[in-house]
RNA sequence: GCGCCUGUAGCUCAUUCGGAUAGAGCACCGGCCUUCUAAGCCGGGGGUAGCAGGUUCGAGUCCUGCCAGGCGCGCCA
């Protein structure tokens, strides 16, 4: 099998051969003097002109040896020993060496995709180890909206590419469903529910205003008919001022959430269930419907019932990383380089959110993960230092933990920018998304940029279907290269891979010879963007691929009357066809077969 | 005030542990469909990489200081 390791390194592996041996022949020759020497770096070029590696060894060198680095450049390149895979050495620039690959070892990439189709490009650089990656984690007091896509989209990107590099990949969605946002949307809920059964309601500033508090109220309505009915006039009688009347939005909402709770007594756990499990289930119906499935839903409220919480706070009470002061329990955060130390019981003896999350992040690594993989929102920078300090507090490594910042996404309609406010009820959803601009589009927008970097992302253009959406681009090169081997058939030819592969020598054309090297490339881009979490390097090389292709289909005929040739084209986008589908499924967007 | 992120072509963004003349797409200008899908191809114009220093063979990339924007600094979640 076709693995990183065994192919792609080859060739570098190989000229790293060379160099040594020829660094060895110049020092027994006395020409150079170097008490060692430096570990080298070969890279794949940018510049076609530049061959298809080059070495900056006689840069490195130059200090050490005292000597010009061109004059080192050639004293290697005289040295080098000759290979068949190595069609001719330049020096170039201020010394680097570049080395052009003979088209018989780049060739050698088509029959190696061909066997390998849908693993070219995996590999074992993962080892096996288990990783464990949470994203999308919304509270679940609302649909998703499009901010939330993009961390569903990158984080299920990244985990796929994890897995292709050989990881154990693990998906989890953290459900906020412990804390009194949870207890807002209950209220909200049963709020609309009253004006469902006649009451004259006004509505609370501090509760969810989306249409969807509606529905549910109405689902409510439906299963409970009467039985939660309450007379406004009790409801409201003698609450604190909401914020239009002078008094304080949040002290309102407090109050009437435990108004809520006095009066309706177990009912109130109906409610709330009722909220909590329509929205878990539309969230988790968008997911897949995004083709984003996650292994677990881990609950907050199921969690905090086990003892793993109170067990960390008692231990590190015991360790000492836990003090007291005024009354409350915190955390010293401090002495793992956060900013300031951490309440985590308070002196009302309730646990804070963070006591929680802090046992979480180590919970999973106790459940056996050897990687945690946390993607959260840049709002949530500040929470970073405060659980790596966690984790190691509790003793884990953190080089094991990484956090990825997913910035916001700022929706645009044509110039105007669309403000977003979950509880405003004006918010665009990710369902919505979907319907305009489709899946496909809406992935592969999502990962088309660094996670750090802020996404504006235009409705109007992205619904627009037109060619500025570089996801048809390369989806057409996919679909063109199907509709050739249509037309072979219509034409009565008959694919023969066998003849192809052995007539790979004839593919000579500078377009060739650039699609054969791209393709080469690809075990590496999948590793970058696996090992850095950047999806993008992907979405940029497949755009780049599919330029390749279609400069190619415009300058050349596949289709040729000499069989020889024909075949081994045909080779050779049979193999670039099968890393666009590769590709384009990491990322979970389809490749038709027409258009 | 302190901390983190961002600043690259008119716009949206790339630039592979610091590498060669900073690249794409969109937009703009000019060409290419009797030949495998023109959702395509070919060519062209367009840059003080926020500003100023520093480190070295070499800096968009690393360090320092400013400037601008975003976010965060609760016994909220």
């Amino acid at each position: 099998m076709y693995t990183f390791e065994k192919e792609y390194n080859l060739m570098k592996q190989h000229l790293e051969e060379l160099i040594l041996a020829a660094l060895n022949t110049l020092q027994a020759q006395g020409e150079f003097s170097l008490s060692s020497i430096p570990p080298l770096q070969i890279d794949t070029t940018k510049d076609k002109q530049h061959g298809d590696f080059a070495t900056n060894i006689a840069l490195v060198l130059a200090k050490p040896l005292q000597r010009k680095p061109r004059e080192i450049a050639e004293k290697i390149v005289h040295a080098l020993p000759v290979s068949p895979n190595v069609a001719k050495v330049e020096i170039a620039g201020p010394g680097f060496i570049n080395f052009f690959s003979s088209m018989q070892a780049l060739s050698d990439v088509v029959p190696a995709i061909l066997a390998a189709q849908d693993k070219f490009g995996h590999c074992q650089l993962g080892q096996s180890k288990r990783v464990h990656i949470e994203f999308v984690s919304a509270n679940p007091t609302g649909p998703l909206h499009v901010g939330h896509g993009r961390h569903a989209a990158y984080g299920d990107t990244v985990g796929n590419l994890l897995k292709a590099v050989g990881f154990s990949v693990h998906k989890e969605y953290y459900v906020n469903d412990a804390g009194r946002q949870m207890d807002i949307l209950a209220a909200s809920v049963w709020l609309r529910y009253l004006t469902l059964c006649g009451e004259t309601i006004i509505f609370p500033t501090n509760a969810y205003r989306g249409g969807y508090v509606v529905d549910i109220a109405k689902v409510l309505h439906a299963q409970q008919d009467k039985r939660l009915h309450m007379a406004a006039a009790v409801v409201f009688k003698d609450l604190p001022r909401d914020e239009p009347e002078g008094g304080d939005k949040e002290e309102y909402i407090n109050a009437l959430i435990i108004r809520a709770q006095q009066l309706l007594g177990d009912g109130y756990k109906v409610v709330f269930d009722c909220g909590l499990h329509a929205i878990q289930q539309d969230i988790h119906d968008d997911l897949v419907e995004l083709g984003v499935v996650f292994d677990t839903w881990f609950s907050e409220r199921d969690f905090i019932k086990t003892d793993v919480v109170n067990n960390l706070i008692a231990t590190w009470k015991q360790q000492g990383y836990v003090y007291e002061r005024e009354g409350a329990y915190w955390f010293r955060s401090t002495d793992f380089g956060d900013e300031k130390d951490r309440v985590i019981e308070r002196s009302n003896g309730q646990r804070t959110y963070f006591a929680n999350d802090a046992a979480y992040h180590i919970d999973k690594f106790h459940r056996g993960f050897d990687k945690e993989v946390w993607i959260v929102g840049a709002d949530h920078h500040g929470y970073v230092p405060r659980v790596r300090a966690a984790l190691q507090a509790g003793g884990i490594d953190v080089n094991n933990f990484s956090a990825q910042l997913v910035q916001f996404v700022t929706l645009y309609r044509g110039k105007e920018q669309v403000q977003m406010s979950t509880r405003g009820g004006e918010f665009v959803t990710l369902r919505e998304l979907r319907a305009e601009v489709g899946n496909d589009a809406a992935r592969f927008f999502y990962v088309m940029r660094k996670c750090e970097q802020h996404m504006d992302f235009d409705l109007d253009l992205a619904k627009s279907q037109s060619n500025d959406n570089p996801i048809y681009y390369i989806q057409y090169a996919h679909a063109r290269i199907c509709s050739v081997f249509r037309q072979l058939a219509e034409r009565g030819g008959q694919y023969d891979q066998t003849i192809g592969l052995a007539h790979l020598h004839l593919l000579t054309e500078s377009y060739e010879r650039q699609l054969l090297t791209r393709l080469g490339h690809y075990p590496q881009v999948i590793a970058n963007a696996a090992l850095q979490y950047e999806p993008h390097l992907l979405t940029h090389y497949l755009r780049d691929l599919a330029t390749d292709f279609h400069a190619y289909y415009n300058s050349h005929q596949f289709l040729t009357d000499d069989i020889g040739l024909r075949y081994a084209r045909l080779a050779l986008i049979t193999a670039t066809r099968q890393i666009l589908i590769n590709g384009l499924k990491l990322i979970g967007v389809q490749a038709p077969d027409s258009m």
